[in-house]
RNA sequence: UGGGGCGUAGCCAAGUGGUAAGGCAACGGGUUUUGAUCCCGUGAUUCGCAGGUUCGAAUCCUGCCGCCCCAGCCA
């Protein structure tokens, strides 16, 4: 991804804009339908649109497309505002909603029924589908498209009055049922429904489409440059000819990019829905879930997700990103800022044979190997230990510089440790390991200057604190899921792992949700909605660059 | 089979007639009390394919192929 990109063709085309003198000023909106929570394709069309306002001392609008009540919820609004504000981005006095304009929207609706472009449709749903045609045969005029001018605007002007029944009439655009783009056949203005909306109440019982909405609303907005996907490129010559037809002050102009599709995930609300439906995550801010509220609840700074977007760029061509690229942003951003500590997820039990017992010495540790003005904080150190059990194999490889049997390892601001004896139980699981400590290497202080191959963490067994982790993975098993016929069926059974670990005693009394990094580990941060100081709950951000991890795993496929 | 888009390395992406930036991933090597970080190095004789124009083409022309979107009273 371009770490730099120069201009993409958007914001070229708003330079030129400029250059021209087209404007005064730059005015963008981002304009979500409060029907699910956001996720990382907003975060995209977020970045854009203020991004684009901010760049150019311009204005950006957060307008809610409320134009179909039933679908939205105010739990919708009020998340949708608490993300786009942590994202960064502030729209000032400038929040708006489609239904602020509904009353305009109607008048104008009477101005082209005036104009002779709208009429008042009785045919069913069904007979409209039929009569629309398909992608290779031209579809058929309504009976009910000559109705006179009068007769027009006495039937609309009963169908807001409430005379009529949800589905028995719409409002429709007259323009041309045999258009190769089905979206020029007389396309619904408005529709029936006798249902409460959620700002308005009770007093529309028709309402209208996004076709129409969207770009009248741009006008009266004076949004200079409306920013959408791809899929609503063949809208535009709709969302023109509105224009056309009602002339109003401001002409803004509709600009087209590809979604940003994250590889084994899904953004669609409606399937992000159902997987909160079947009790596969545990709500829209799972940390497993793609939305903006799953990411920051899963530690994924907003200036990472930022710098995430910023580097995939806005083009025209289809999207799939793969998540490696998404997790380089947010290792690269925690990575200065989040300190160091030290926590063993799957502890096994180490005990120092030669160290007396009762001792407990306190070890300085840095909270930033890079940075010393991070400071450094006291660990205690002890003669019972645990350590990861990843860090012993009774059974190494060459390549293994870990503990093994008569083997030494470093102790991470400690001593060089060598395993002596192996204990095990019954069924042969290693239960624990006793080591001899070598008091002339203390880390910083030591008078030997020896080195070893390997350094491990650990935790002191009397000191540490117990926690629970959860370790999060990809969701689904495909790179595409959206390609497959049931997404349900691809889904990864192990995206969530929880283990009981031990945390050094500095993370005892942690109480916000500040990112840390647990040393050879990845980056955890509490969790939001479960941890307590008594009941200590931390999340996986991501884990680290792990190479023995891949050499591990190239050993096993070929061998 | 209609219309609208898009095809540059595994994933993104610059490039707009003058001889293929950059990032991520991958792979080597160096530093390292995190197998992390950091540093250095390695990739396209070629831009979906085939022709053509030109001294010269990823960029212009023609044809073909592939992928995405559209038949809601959703957005």
């Amino acid at each position: 991804m371009s770490d730099a990109p120069g201009r993409d063709f958007i914001r070229q085309i708003i330079f030129e804009d400029l250059e021209a003198g087209k404007h005064d000023e730059i005015v963008t909106r981002f304009p979500p339908e409060p029907n699910g929570y956001l996720h990382i394709g907003h975060v995209m069309s977020i970045c854009l649109n203020f991004g684009v306002g901010e760049e150019n001392d311009g204005r950006t609008f957060l307008r809610y497309d409320d134009t179909n009540p039933g679908k939205e919820k105010q739990e919708y609004v009020d998340a949708i505002e608490r993300d786009v504000h942590w994202l960064g981005f502030d729209w000032g006095d400038r929040l708006t909603h489609a239904s602020d304009y509904f009353e305009r929207l109607y008048e104008s609706a009477e101005k082209l029924i005036d104009l002779g472009v709208a009429y008042v449709d009785d045919l069913s749903a069904e007979e409209i589908r039929a009569y629309r045609g398909t992608l290779t045969e031209p579809g058929k005029n309504s009976p009910y498209r000559d109705r006179s001018v009068e007769e027009n605007m006495d039937l609309f002007r009963r169908m807001r009055a409430g005379e009529f029944e949800d589905g028995t009439h719409v409002l429709r655009a007259r323009i041309d049922m045999a258009s190769p783009n089905m979206n020029l056949r007389d396309p619904t203005i408005y529709r029936i429904r006798h249902l409460d909306h959620q700002r308005t109440g009770d007093t529309w019982c028709i309402y209208p489409m996004y076709d129409y909405a969207h770009g009248l609303s741009d006008a009266y907005e004076g949004i200079t440059h409306s920013l959408c996907t791809l899929e609503f490129e063949d809208h535009r010559p709709l969302y023109d000819w509105f224009l056309d037809q009602l002339q109003p002050e401001h002409r803004p102009r509709q600009i087209e990019f590809s979604r940003l599709n994250l590889a084994y995930t899904i953004t669609s609300k409606r399937k992000l829905g159902l997987l909160i439906e079947n009790n596969v995550v545990s709500g829209w801010d799972d940390p497993r879930m793609p939305t903006i509220a799953g990411m920051r609840r899963r530690g994924y700074p907003a200036l990472a997700l930022r710098d995430f977007v910023k580097r995939a760029g806005v083009t025209k061509k289809d999207k799939l990103i793969e998540m490696g690229a998404l997790e380089n942003c947010v290792r690269e951003d925690l990575g200065d800022i989040a300190e160091r500590r030290m926590a063993v997820l799957r502890p096994l039990k180490v005990v120092l044979t030669n160290y007396p017992e009762g001792q407990v010495e306190m070890m300085e540790a840095m909270n930033h190997p890079n940075n010393p003005d991070m400071g450094t904080r006291e660990i205690p150190f002890s003669r019972e230990l645990w350590i990861e059990q990843d860090d012993f194999m009774e059974e190494a490889p060459r390549k293994f510089f870990r503990l093994k049997p008569g083997g030494e390892v470093r102790l991470r601001f400690g001593y060089i440790i060598k395993c002596e004896d192996v204990i095990k139980d019954a069924d042969g699981n290693v239960i624990e390991l006793r080591c001899t400590y070598d008091p002339e290497t203390r880390s910083g202080a030591g008078s030997s200057d020896r080195k070893v191959k390997g350094t491990i963490h650990w935790v002191s067994a009397a000191h540490g604190v117990p926690a629970t982790v959860r370790l999060y993975d990809r969701l689904f098993t495909v790179p595409d899921p959206n390609s497959v016929d049931d997404f349900m069926e691809v889904l990864n059974p192990d995206s969530l792992e929880t283990v009981a670990a031990t945390l050094e005693p500095t993370l005892a009394d942690v109480t916000g949700s500040d990112p840390v990094q647990f040393e050879r580990l990845g980056y955890f941060c509490p969790d939001s909605h479960s941890h307590t100081v008594d009941a200590p709950v931390w999340n996986r951000i991501v884990t680290l660059r792990d190479t023995w991890a891949r050499i591990e795993k190239q050993a096993m496929s070929t061998a």
